[in-house]
DNA sequence: CACTCTTTGTTCCATTTGTCTCAAACTGTG
DNA sequence: CACAGTTTGAGACAAATGGAACAAAGAGTG
């Protein structure tokens, strides 16, 4: 029963969802020099209930005690063993376009464990160009890369049009894991995760609680 | 009756989010030439089941018609009258670093009604810049900026240890929305909307997912 | 050591969310 | 115009999610 993080035990997506944020919250707690919080603390910080918290983090054991808290350090280190981001990731990523080129300089991934160790295009006066610290491949050589190095997880920044065989290939080499930053909705088996960023999207969630008023727009 | 999108309805967050989704894949299933469609052909490209879709769009009114299905260039419009896409939008930046700057350049947005009319950043050296067809304005008018042009979306692009004060700045000035993408939670009026991108969570949600393997990895 | 204060983890309950089912409506065909 | 085949939208039901409440455990105080 000291076994934590037992993916038999079924723990809601939902759950899984927020641990990420949970965890970022406590590495930001201990720069601050924070040794220990609460539930209700984290829960002030986040916007979420403590009893959220409490109930989200006793899925996986008992981490706090009772009149203290969580110890930060030690709740941070469960929290990545659950996530699996205890070890580093490599990361492929396909489309060396303003956005793909972008996410390969982004440099807040390597210091959280996810690296980028290669890079692919489909434009031929794109291939063979320094990306960051690597070169940016041809299409017909994801397959060998990702297979033989085993990668699982994979970046798509390749326009919608491209996005699904993308998808297609990587899963095809090995992959379960997609990040999709195409404005588009791309379809694959129940083992292999997909999650989407499209800011427009974001946006719209949003725009729906607005108050409407015609902005006078100088735009063409 | 006729009126749709009546926020007094009290519409689940959850369902206002999918829209966005839906009206992408009506976007993509027009440009391919289809006029009808129908939840379940829908549901098939989105992973949601049909009767989720009809449901969503049932809070709105009847768009479909039996035996048939949605009138593509229809239920297009009506969503888009629903989350109040009908009409462009201003959009505040702040952070002109290198997300910033991508953002800025990104052609995703105009083209979906979303338009970046200001950049602000506190680096002295990047103020007057130009950033796209704009020049980088110093933190102290983003008030006047913000609130003359009555501007009610904003995006954050700032490291995280300043991403608070600048949502704070955002909301004294009238913003009403925000996309953040500094990675750390913001703490907003009930009033306030924050959607959040910060592609190590989306990544850390799925790792939990994956089998473990000592990937060996040449990094430092 | 008694007493107060704090906080966890669990259980129970209310609410929210999603799915199933089906009558009614529409299309197309012969 | 009858009939077979689709598909919507609504209502009933089931599953999931979130929150309230509380016993138990620990810390601090005098």
């Amino acid at each position: 029963m000291s076994m934590s993080s037992n993916p038999s035990d079924n723990i809601p997506d939902i759950v899984i969802g927020r641990l990420p944020v949970y965890l970022r919250a406590l590495n930001r707690l201990s720069q601050e020099g924070h040794e220990v919080t609460s539930s209700h603390e984290l829960g002030r910080r986040l916007g979420i209930s403590s009893a959220q918290i409490r109930k989200d983090l006793s899925h996986f054991g008992g981490f706090g005690k009772q009149g203290t808290g969580y110890q930060i350090a030690y709740l941070e280190e469960k929290l990545r063993q659950v996530l699996k981001v205890t070890q580093d990731w490599e990361v492929a990523l396909v489309g060396a376009g303003d956005l793909g080129s972008a996410l390969a300089h982004y440099r807040g991934f390597s210091n959280r464990g996810f690296h980028i160790t290669c890079v692919f295009d489909n434009d031929p006066t794109k291939i063979g160009q320094p990306v960051g610290d690597f070169v940016i491949q041809p299409m017909n050589e994801l397959y060998n890369t990702v297979h033989n190095r085993q990668i699982q997880l994979a970046m798509i920044a390749v326009p919608a049009e491209y996005a699904q065989q993308v998808a297609d290939q990587l899963i095809e080499a090995g992959v379960r894991a997609i990040l999709n930053y195409a404005p588009i909705s791309i379809n694959v088996p129940n083992n292999v995760h997909v999650q989407y960023i499209d800011p427009v999207v974001h946006m719209q969630r949003m725009t729906y609680y607005l108050d409407t008023q015609n902005t006078p727009l100088s735009l063409k």
